[in-house]
RNA sequence: GUGGUCGUAGCUCAGCAGGUAGAGCUCCAGAUUGUGGUUCUGGCUGUCGUGGGUUCGAGCCCCAUCGAUCACCCCA
């Protein structure tokens, strides 16, 4: 190895990064909060069992596998080696796995934990998951999601405070967003109706793509499915609705009085949008978009999307009701809703579009130049009582020339500097340079310290 | 997993009909031995992604490989 990478789909984030991320993370963590979520981790590993069979056959490809410790082959038949049988020797040479989501991992501990947990039981989890896609714009190998889900409750306020949290968070990182929502009840109806109602997961599908393909792509790839020419004409019907989100309800509600399914979904559709207008929202728009279907299948009821205005990205944020998340592990019964923040599309968002705070850089506030050994004592004694104080603040660390001090306080934007040389030792003060507007008055350190914590 | 584009200094890129590598910015030093961001002067940096092939000769042509990027699939 010659020079030194890291995998595809990876990143560094470097201290600028990192304090830009942390804003976004610190905005999501003290929105979930104020809603009541408490917060969680799990492991980044996870026994294989728990994660196959979750996400679908194409999420199943993607999950990454650890390659057990010692000798991995020993379990392995000879007779699956010589004919390749890929999967019975994945099977037998990985039991972990990095985790894919955190809304799994949630669920198994909800299972595990069921008898010391009070319902219902709300929990945030900020950590990073792993897939192991082809990376692009917006996409990679290793990426945090910031999740909040509420379980062992069907109420339908979750879903409305969802909807504010999505708000209150997109609102203060000033994130111009569209909420859209849709539920999954509808979708079983127009299945239904159209004769489909066990191949709704193709049909979701197929119509999630409305956006991109247009009406024309939708019918046309329903057909290559094997959809009957009176099904596919029962679900265009949907592509018809138009309006307000509340006579978009409307039509809807004519189109499927037949489905006791597709009109509770209507029902509850009502109730989340109409709640949420008497509430109000701070910046994002609520939308009802019918199309929406979402890929992950274990969603039952609603199911939200975030799309960010004004740039070209898929989806920030994502979530939905599902009744029985927990039932493959054995807990019956227990309905949960959740939402989750794609943080690095976010991030990527908010870059597009400028809108990190600038100060958010000064992460120190004042250097200490350093003269020297008697100076610098008395720089040391300063620093403890102004860190004291609870100002951010460093001495450089050796004396250098003044110009090199000053440039390293220039390029990391530190607000003041402070020079402590012979002059200022002898009448105990201290040179309190702004760097901005290049202003240098002399001051006691009594004085610093009051004027820094302002 | 499928297909397209791309890969030259730390960064952004130039290079030509195949003839032994360049510009700007950054960085470092000095002008200015107690003062940065502006200015001026000087200086450093490359196995031209990697491996092979064609050729007297390859940054440029061919193949492979790795990586980046875009679209599809899927998704945050």
């Amino acid at each position: 190895m010659s020079q030194p990478a890291i995998p595809k789909g990876t990143r560094d984030f470097s201290p600028e990064v990192m304090i830009r991320r942390n804003y976004i993370f610190n905005t999501i963590r003290s929105v979930f909060q104020r809603y009541g979520y408490m917060p969680l981790e799990t492991p980044s590993m996870e026994n294989v069992d728990t994660l196959t069979g979750k996400y679908g056959d194409e999420g199943d490809k993607l999950i990454f596998r650890i390659l057990d410790s010692g000798d991995y082959l020993k379990s392995v038949s000879e007779e699956a080696l010589q004919q390749r049988q890929l999967p019975a020797i994945t099977k037998s040479i990985a039991e972990k796995a990095l985790r894919y989501d955190l809304t799994v991992p949630f669920a198994r501990f909800v299972v595990m934990n069921q008898h010391s947990i009070a319902f219902p039981f709300k929990r945030y989890q900020i950590q990073p998951v792993w897939r192991a896609d082809r990376p692009q714009k917006g996409r990679y190998r290793e990426f945090y999601q910031c999740d909040a889900d509420v379980v062992g409750s069907d109420s339908l306020v979750n879903e409305v405070e969802l909807v504010q949290i999505f708000d209150d968070a997109l609102s203060a990182l000033k994130v111009p967003a569209t909420i859209k929502i849709n539920n999954r009840k509808i979708l079983m109806g127009i299945a239904e109706l159209a004769g489909v109602a066990n191949r709704m997961m193709e049909m979701t599908i197929a119509i999630d793509k409305l956006d991109k393909v247009g009406e024309e792509g939708v019918v046309k790839e329903l057909g290559e499915r094997g959809f009957t020419t009176e099904a596919v004409q029962t679900i265009r019907g949907l592509f018809s609705l138009s309006g307000s989100n509340e006579e978009m309800l409307d039509q809807l509600s004519t189109l499927l009085s037949s489905s006791e399914s597709g009109m509770k979904g209507i029902a509850e559709l009502r109730f989340v949008i109409a709640r949420s207008k008497v509430i109000g929202l701070n910046s994002c728009s609520l939308e009802l978009d019918i199309t929406l279907a979402r890929g992950l299948n274990y969603y039952t009821g609603a199911i939200f999307e975030v799309k960010a205005l004004g740039v070209q990205m898929g989806s920030i944020c994502g979530g939905g009701r599902y009744d029985d998340l927990t039932g493959i592990f054995g807990l019956k019964g227990v309905s949960g809703v959740g939402i989750s923040f794609g943080a690095d599309r976010i991030y990527d968002v908010m870059t597009e579009l400028q809108l990190f705070p600038e100060n958010e850089m000064q992460s120190t506030q004042l250097l200490f130049a350093n003269f020297g050994e008697k100076e610098e004592l008395q720089c040391m004694q300063f620093l403890r009582q102004v860190r004291n104080a609870g100002i951010n603040a460093e001495i450089y660390p050796e004396s250098a020339k003044m110009k090199k001090q000053f440039k390293y306080a220039d390029d990391k934007q530190i607000a003041y500097v402070a020079i402590i040389g012979e002059e200022e030792l002898q009448t105990s003060t201290i040179s309190l340079k702004h760097m901005q507007s290049g202003e240098q008055t002399k001051v006691t350190i009594d004085q610093l310290i009051a004027k820094l914590r302002g």
